[in-house]
DNA sequence: CAGTGAGCGAGCTTCCGCTTGACTT
């Protein structure tokens, strides 16, 4: 039986689809996209692994061709498109209407490689049969300007991560990443604790009173509405008295603020010559108060409103709502659209009419301008899916996911209600103060006569201290002229705040609307600055880490251009232009990064390194040169240098507790840290022999014990200290270890020839030492464990050089095809490898030594040959590399043990 | 940031955007 294929983007979209369009149909779905570059030297194809490019798979010489590869985890799913498409007399390319929708569509035809059958592209921007069969039925053609346009995006995100990231391992810390998005995030982030490191407190006084609106009592009755109400001091003598948005950030009145700033002494004598005054009203002044609905939820939107309302995380949020869009209870999750389909619309007002009563019914639907600039509108608005909504109580659901859906719901249905209306009101008392100065109160309210959509919803802040949009203050209905009291006034005095930190919802709002990210990325973008130890959380406030400080530094002082706010937005710019055919991708490709007459090119800037000093960039003054303080930021994290006892410059040093943010590393507190610069220092007890205290730290060459002398101690007196072993940790180290490690070197006893061998632990492991002659020992315990019988056949062996304790080979597989020598595998410091006995080459990702053959081994000595004999350390400096290994080393045991798991897993499948 | 003595197989980290399971506890 033959059928026409129609693929779209999502499997919960095809079930949907497939109903509508029946038999004769097979909807399949993509998964998303069906081919990348590859993603790392292990997916990178033999063939273009040993070009100049390879390692960023785009031929930067010709074209900046892209190489695309389907990853392991694809690889079945194509084959079943392939079956699907093998009885297929049409197929309809169904992916979104957007940029990378259009480009996922001509992956799967390059993919798929349809012959001698029709393909159509099929597009929709809402999930209804009507609209799925009008789509069917009038296809277009692929639009190749479209597809032009995402595989530029996705060759400059490539060039940009993949050039620029490197030069950070260099010079920041291995393992670190920048990229066209989380860079500038964690710009915003860096910026906003800048301004509040730099931010300088102003303080400012004024009166607020509480007032009787009808000091003679009412005019018989009940009064009219309120009786008491609160007002704030808003002139003294005709000017205003300043308030906190008078003040600058540096902590003084902005120059043309024309008012008089209060202090504390001022204001308690205005109270007191305020004592005895009455007050009229001068002026009353009524304005008509009008409110429009919200749009219905985008991604960004409902992210924001769940972390406010819900307290729910931005990723928390994104895998509740796939829930209810894979169970059908919502439209699609990610979108940057407000727009509802017509029967959306439909579905809303009924429920309003029937919820609320027509008189909550605007005549007309309401529709929302999408205020996005870069929305490319593929989906609808989130909403409630179906031609009508169920309402939260016959969902059946629970727990978060009902939260979620009845914000959703409300939100959707309160878009299409009537504005809420009311009034508010200003009203200004005046009075004179016995010391003669004229004063004049403010107070004003808001009184809703209609609530309109309100009732259903009103959006959360994110600052505690605004007004949500249905609060109501009411006043009493008073007259110019009319006379009023003050019941109670006091002087009170306020500070202004620096910039509130971001949180994850205020940042991805921030990022959307600078045009960086999309739906899909703004819960991952939080996800991979977290990842890179940029920022951390407290609480819900992002807070940046000084890496961030030193990296944002970097690259603002080296790729200027690239972390500017505006970069995405251009570049959007030139995609569009891109899209409509008026530009040419390669020229625009090739500005980026081999730069033009006015551009400095990615290529040329990440080359001209040299003058990049890391020690510097990681240094940061804290307070004034005079201070002598400087935070440094270092392998095992931030540090402070200051001013030894006897005024050495930078001789003391103390560490920062991690989680101390930037903007509360004062003076005084770094004062404080270095007048302490114990640290982290760990209180073991006291040594019952020598009375000294027992302390462990982590230290330049890992944790270590060692003891605290005593202050009078001279000062050619050192403490001792140890290493601890591999299998100890700062966490669980006892006393009792630790004056065992104290001990070291433990004496063996004498050789034959007198001297005394010692056993200890060193750079490269456990060794033996006898005079000038070592052997490494084989494991920790050994230390405390060999004998001198052990030792000493350990010295009548002779010295061996270099494979000391060369383990025997692992696996033996043959002889070589090229070199007639025997191919064994070995396991080495850096993992398995495999050895002609010349040649070393390790096991790549997806080699296992159970599974290696003598075919694979040779390919893998093939390739080693061809890059020559080993070379030693050339061009960079020898203090540099040496640094780094370290750092290198840290970062790759915690990955590699993440690599793992995540092979084990692609096997299996 | 503590200070102790060799001699040796490198290879990998990383981007942004589309999408879901699959994995483990």
């Amino acid at each position: 039986m033959s059928h026409k294929l129609v693929i779209v983007e999502s499997p919960a979209k095809a079930r949907t689809i497939g109903g509508y369009l029946g038999d004769g149909f097979v909807v399949e779905s993509s998964i998303g996209h069906i081919r990348d570059l590859p993603n790392n030297a292990a997916d990178t194809p033999a063939k273009i692994k040993d070009k100049p490019w390879g390692r960023l798979a785009i031929d930067v010489d010709n074209g900046f061709q892209p190489y695309y590869v389907v990853p392991r985890d694809k690889k079945s799913h194509i084959a079943k498109l392939k079956q699907l498409l093998k009885d297929a007399d049409e197929l309809y390319l169904a992916t979104d209407g957007d940029r990378e929708g259009e480009a996922i569509a001509w992956h799967l035809l390059d993919e798929l490689k349809p012959k001698g059958i029709p393909v159509k592209r099929m597009v929709f921007h809402e999930i209804t049969k009507a609209a799925i069969q009008e789509a069917a039925a009038h296809p277009r053609e692929l639009d190749t300007d479209l597809v032009e346009a995402q595989e530029t995006r996705r060759i400059l995100d490539r060039l940009y991560g993949y050039e620029v990231s490197p030069v950070l391992w260099r010079k920041v810390m291995s393992g670190l990443s920048a990229g066209r998005v989380q860079s500038v995030a964690t710009r915003l982030v860096v910026d906003r604790e800048k301004e509040r490191m730099a931010f300088k407190v102003a303080s400012y006084w004024d009166l607020e009173g509480t007032f009787d609106g009808y000091p003679g009592g009412y005019p018989g009755g009940a009064p009219p509405g309120v009786r008491m109400f609160p007002a704030k001091l808003h002139t003294v003598d005709g000017t205003r008295v300043a308030s906190g948005t008078n003040f600058g950030a540096d902590g003084l009145l902005k120059a043309k603020a024309d008012v008089v700033h209060l202090d504390q002494r001022r204001a308690q004598a205005l109270v007191a010559a305020l004592a005895d005054t009455t007050y009229d009203v001068r002026s009353v002044e009524a304005k008509p108060y009008r409110r429009s609905p919200y749009p219905p939820f985008r991604t960004t939107t409902l992210q924001q409103e769940a972390s406010r309302k819900l307290g729910m995380s931005a990723s928390v949020t994104m895998s509740v709502a796939q829930r209810l869009y894979e169970n059908g209870f919502i439209t699609y999750m990610r979108t940057d659209s407000t727009t509802l389909s017509d029967s959306a619309i439909g579905a809303a007002r009924s429920q309003v009419q029937e919820l609320y009563g027509a008189e909550y019914l605007p005549d007309a639907p309401r529709t929302y301008a999408n205020k996005v600039k870069n929305a490319q509108e593929a989906h609808e608005a989130i909403r409630p899916a179906g031609d009508s909504f169920r309402t939260p109580a016959q969902t059946g659901l629970k727990g978060d996911q009902f939260r979620l859906y009845e914000l959703i719901w409300m939100r959707t249905v309160a878009s299409q209600m009537k504005d809420a209306v009311g009034q508010s009101v200003t009203i200004r008392l005046g009075g004179a103060a016995s010391t003669g100065e004229d004063v004049v109160f403010s107070a004003s309210g808001r009184v809703i006569t209609f609530h309109g959509f309100l009732k259903a919803y009103v959006e959360g802040t994110d600052d505690s201290a605004a007004a949500k949009d249905d609060q109501e203050t009411r006043l009493p209905n008073l007259q110019e002229g009319d006379p009023v009291s003050a019941a109670s006034l006091s002087a009170s005095g306020h500070e202004t705040k620096p910039p509130a930190r971001y949180t994850e919802a205020t940042l991805i709002k921030e990022l959307e609307d600078r045009e960086i990210g999309r739906p899909s990325t703004y819960a991952s973008i939080i996800g991979t600055i977290l990842n890179r130890g940029y920022v951390y959380k407290k609480g819900t406030a992002l807070v940046p880490a000084w890496i961030a400080f030193s990296v944002i530094r970097l690259l603002q002082e080296h790729f200027t251009r690239l972390v500017d706010y505006d970069f995405t937005a251009g570049m959007e710019d030139i995609l569009d232009e891109i899209a409509k055919g008026e530009k040419d991708r390669v020229s625009e490709l090739s500005e980026f990064y081999y730069g033009s007459d006015k551009l400095a090119g990615l290529k040329r800037l990440v080359e001209d390194l040299g003058e990049i000093d890391a020690k510097e960039l990681a240094t940061f003054p804290v307070g004034t040169e005079d201070d002598g303080i400087q935070l440094r930021v270092g392998k095992y994290g931030p540090y402070l240098e200051g001013p030894g006892d006897d005024g050495t410059a930078f001789a003391k040093r103390a560490n920062v507790p991690d989680d101390l943010p930037p903007d509360e590393l004062t003076v005084a507190k770094a004062k404080e840290l270095l007048a302490n610069p114990a640290g982290e220092e760990i209180d073991l007890g006291v040594h019952p022999e020598t009375g000294l205290q027992v302390v462990a730290k982590n230290g330049r060459f890992g944790p270590y014990v060692t003891e605290v002398l005593p202050e009078d101690a001279p000062k050619s007196a050192k403490p001792r200290t140890g290493s601890l072993f591999k299998s100890m940790s700062l966490d669980t180290i006892t006393l009792d270890e630790a004056m065992k490690l104290l001990e070291l070197p433990r004496v063996v006893g004498a050789g034959e020839d007198g001297e005394e061998i010692t056993a200890q632990n060193g750079r490269y492991g456990p060794y033996l030492k006898k005079g000038t002659d070592s052997r490494s020992l084989t494991s920790e315990d050994q230390i405390f464990g060999i004998t001198l019988d052990e030792a000493l056949k350990i010295y009548s062996q002779p010295k061996q050089r270099g494979r000391a304790a060369a383990a025997p080979p692992l696996k033996e597989l043959g002889n070589d095809p090229v070199s007639g020598q025997p191919i064994v595998v070995k396991a080495g410091r850096f993992g398995e490898y495999v050895t002609d006995g010349e040649y070393n080459a390790t096991l790549r990702k997806d080699d296992s030594v159970e599974e290696i053959t003598l075919e694979r081994a040779a390919e893998l000595l093939a390739e080693r040959r061809a890059k020559g004999p080993a070379k030693k350390a050339a061009k960079r400096g020898a203090k540099k590399t040496a640094a780094k290994k370290t750092t290198a080393k840290k970062t790759t045991t915690k990955k590699a043990a993440a690599k793992k798991t995540t092979k084990k897993a692609a096997k299996k499948s």
